[in-house]
RNA sequence: UCCUUCUUAGCUCAGCUGGUUAGAGCACGUGACUGUUAAUCACGGGGUCCCUGGUUCGAGCCCAGGAGAGGGAGCCA
């Protein structure tokens, strides 16, 4: 007989008909009822055992976390938490899980608790809700584009290019790192390591998805992406995912159109089919809400802010219009901010960018036209000679959630902005060539995929939002 | 990397001004009960109080150093 799946079960009309259930135990109540879940959902199939005629045995091997397979009619509850449940006539232990040893009950565990034992945190209901969802969103993700006919393009994840200053590198290599060939000067000898130079994991995906893009006219990358940054934050990994898309003939207006619009797309595709999973989560975060200060308790509950982001355009202001608000804010009057605001040129602090977002318009924020000085060289230089076509997505709770710009597309303009940065224009050689054949303007921008899931999920720490995490000093399972 | 808080049973957490044998709930074991919803009731087992050193008649509690974790900041997605 063929396996159900609990969620498929729990829909079906009950005819007393029999069915094939497998699933692992969540709790056994009163030697006679099976709280069984297959990770289908997070309701649970409730299996009903004749304890009066099954070995005794059996029974004590019914222990939370073991595995099982019944095959029993399904019927109508008689009881008045669920709807159907599964009468067992024949009841296999599949794996057993030792009562002693297995670390998870039917109780709250804290998420700290949960992360050292990722391994097995699947098995609750709010990661079974966070990744099932985290699954929801990177699907929509490549539909949303795959509708647009753009060209998935799957960048190098081992790079040679350390130009782009993204961020701190991870080095590869095969050398024997205790014993590294040298050259005549002493130095390491990457002319003998594996690729003949010194390579490094990818920061971006960005200046190959260029080279793409001005073939294709609209491409995107999802994959993988490593910093070595000493950065211990509840929104920073060493190693997480990132969608960047790149868009021939775009400028910057429809870099931000096309981000928002996949923003809200993907939003909506998990509203639409993830449904319980949010509202599971929305009713956990109430709850964890409750315990805070009441000044700390945010204003809308995780379903509300969903709606509210879905319902609301994004709040669109220059980085001159920005620091305007700001200095004239009574915050920034009454020296509430550790870092006042007083001259155009200087970086957004994260209690800026906070500020703007959750106090003063209450929305995603989109910033652009920031000082060339604190952004990365390939962005495309404004009339006035101070500012890029630059824009970050700001989102509440979140930061910066997106980062991208129109490009610099003119060879002149970019070569010259490459030197003042010191960068190389010789190893860069390959991307310059798309500034010499067929130059067009365009545009693209990195996603975190992390803190998008984040953000639907209403979960707070990055580490809790991908299965294993890799932070500074913690790369476990 | 910086600031800050924390580390006591398998888990969540109490532990008074430094004082005798370190507690609770859950989990686990045994038994009872049997339409339960994190089942309930009774009984029971369970501790390197993060580590090292110091102060003291006496340290879970005070001091110094170290490790790990949480939160915030920087870097960014």
């Amino acid at each position: 007989m063929k396996r159900t799946r609990v969620k498929e079960a729990l829909k079906t009309t009950p005819t007393n008909q029999d069915i094939l259930i497998k699933g692992w135990v969540r709790t056994f109540r009163n030697n006679q009822f099976i709280a069984l879940n297959d990770g289908s959902t997070n309701n649970n199939i409730q299996i009903v055992v004749d304890f009066t005629n099954t070995d005794e045995t059996i029974l004590k091997r019914i222990t939370t976390g073991a595995a099982l397979s019944i095959l029993g009619t399904l019927i109508a509850s008689q009881g008045k938490g669920q709807t159907v449940e599964v009468v067992a006539k024949t009841l296999e232990i599949l794996g057993d899980s030792d009562a002693e040893k297995f670390p998870l009950q039917p109780k709250k565990h804290s998420l700290e608790f949960l992360r050292e034992i990722a391994h097995l945190r699947f098995r609750t209901n709010t990661f079974g809700a966070v990744f099932r969802l985290r699954n929801a969103l990177a699907f929509a993700i490549h539909k949303f584009f795959n509708e647009k006919g753009f060209v998935y393009i799957h960048t190098p994840i081992i790079t040679s290019s350390d130009a782009e200053g993204a961020g701190e590198m991870f080095r590869v290599t095969n050398f024997d790192i205790a014993n590294p060939p040298k050259d005549e000067n002493g130095n390491v000898d990457f002319k003998q390591d594996f690729f003949g130079k010194n390579t490094n994991l990818t920061v971006s995906g960005q200046l190959e998805g260029e080279l793409a893009a001005m073939a294709f006219s609209d491409i995107y990358t999802f994959g993988p992406t490593f910093r070595a940054e000493n950065s211990n934050t509840t929104r920073h990994l060493a190693e997480f995912w990132m969608i960047e898309p790149e868009m021939a003939f775009y400028d910057l207006n429809d870099n931000m159109d096309l981000a928002e619009e996949l923003l809200k797309y993907v939003i909506k595709y998990a509203w639409d089919n993830n449904y319980e999973d949010l509202e599971f989560l929305n009713t956990r975060l109430a709850e964890e809400e409750k315990q805070k200060p009441q000044q700390d308790r945010s204003e809308f509950t995780l379903l509300e802010k969903l709606k509210f982001c879905l319902e609301n355009s994004f709040e669109r202001i220059t980085y001159t219009q920005a620091i305007e608000i700001l200095k004239e804010s009574n915050h920034n009057k009454k020296k509430k901010f550790q870092y006042l605001v007083n001259e155009w040129g200087v970086d957004l602090q994260s209690e800026h960018e906070r500020y703007l977002v959750e106090k003063h318009f209450k929305k995603p924020v989109i910033l652009t036209d920031y000082p060339k000085y604190i952004k990365a060289f390939y962005m495309r230089q404004n009339d006035d000679g101070k500012t890029v076509r630059a824009m970050d997505i700001l989102f509440p709770g979140i930061g910066e959630i997106v980062g991208g710009s129109q490009r610099e597309e003119r060879l002149e303009k970019l070569v010259t902005r490459m030197n003042e940065m010191n960068i190389s224009t010789h190893e860069l050689d390959w991307y310059l060539d798309t500034r010499r054949f067929g130059a067009c303007e365009h545009a693209g921008f990195g996603l975190g995929f992390e803190r998008l899931v984040l953000f639907v999920t209403g979960m707070t720490n990055i580490r809790d939002v991908i299965p294993f995490p890799r932070t500074p000093k913690n790369c476990e399972f």
